[in-house]
DNA sequence: CCTTTATTCCCCACTATTCCCCACCAACCG
DNA sequence: CGGTTGGTGGGGAATAGTGGGGAATAAAGG
């Protein structure tokens, strides 16, 4: 579990500090501070420990015939633009033009937590989603837990 | 239970002080100072003993399949936002920049109480809301439980 | 194949923020 | 009227975030 949002800041050079919470996870829980980075096809860009990336992204591909379409555009789309990264002495990682491309990062970004993972958004997408969040949720309640 | 509403102070560094019985609930019945603060779709800010946490919001999560609508809307407004937090020696927390604007908190804050967990309002949204509530409640009765 | 240019990576230094502690004030209770 | 408890404010130390310089590496061109 990766707690909190953070605003940080994207340099000149595609650098961006994770952020203390996020490393001192990384750090306890799984002994491992790199990160693998890929393309999220919510328009952000997503980040896993990598021995979360092979427990529960790898096998949505390896679970699936090699000819299934899903997985062909998953394995493409993902897992294509995966790159481990190790961040720097203070703690940063540099994202790729390709991914920030992707996903729109200008110098305002907003790491949001989750399961297993955490993401990088634009603040505007970021602020977007939210609001989308919003009318689900607000919506009538859906059926109850089986 | 957490009992009662208390009118408290946010100061310049966007601190609370969480209201003393509720700090004698929390040491009490839960051996627990600590408190997940989260966004809430109410418009408020929510807070849980991490034991009510893990008992009665992430079943809510867990508890549907990946895709579902609700649940990715849910943990990317409510569980993505969540921090855990250990009061001060004065019993204070720290309410992050990104949660006191999704709440409107400015400097007059009201804590209110719940079953297993409390909330913290702006003064005109907790109004607000307490108008919508009446409406409710005085509207026709639901159907009783089944 | 060597030289030149561009990029990446690493490290240092500055600034801003957070956290922790101490002190004050006000209200309530004995 | 004094003591105790809860709420509020602020100072100082530690930590995190940010920006930039320089070395090493890789790529491109002669």
């Amino acid at each position: 579990m990766f707690e909190g949002e953070y605003s940080v800041s994207l340099d000149d050079k595609g650098r961006v500090s994770i952020p203390a919470p996020y490393r001192e996870q990384l750090r306890r829980r799984y002994d491992d501070l790199r990160v693998v980075v890929c393309r999220d096809y919510d328009g952000c860009v997503s980040l896993y420990p990598p021995a979360e990336w092979e427990r529960s992204v790898l096998p949505e591909v390896y679970g699936r015939p090699i000819n299934d379409q899903w997985r062909r555009a998953f394995e493409s789309f993902v897992v294509g633009s995966a790159v481990t990264c190790t961040p720097d002495k203070q703690g940063r990682i540099a994202i790729s033009a390709t991914l920030r491309q992707h996903a729109n990062l200008s110098k305002k970004v907003i790491f949001t937590g989750g399961v297993g993972h955490f993401q990088l958004w634009d603040v505007a997408l970021r602020d977007a989603k939210l609001q989308r969040d919003l009318e689900i949720l607000r919506a009538p309640q859906p059926a109850p837990v089986a």
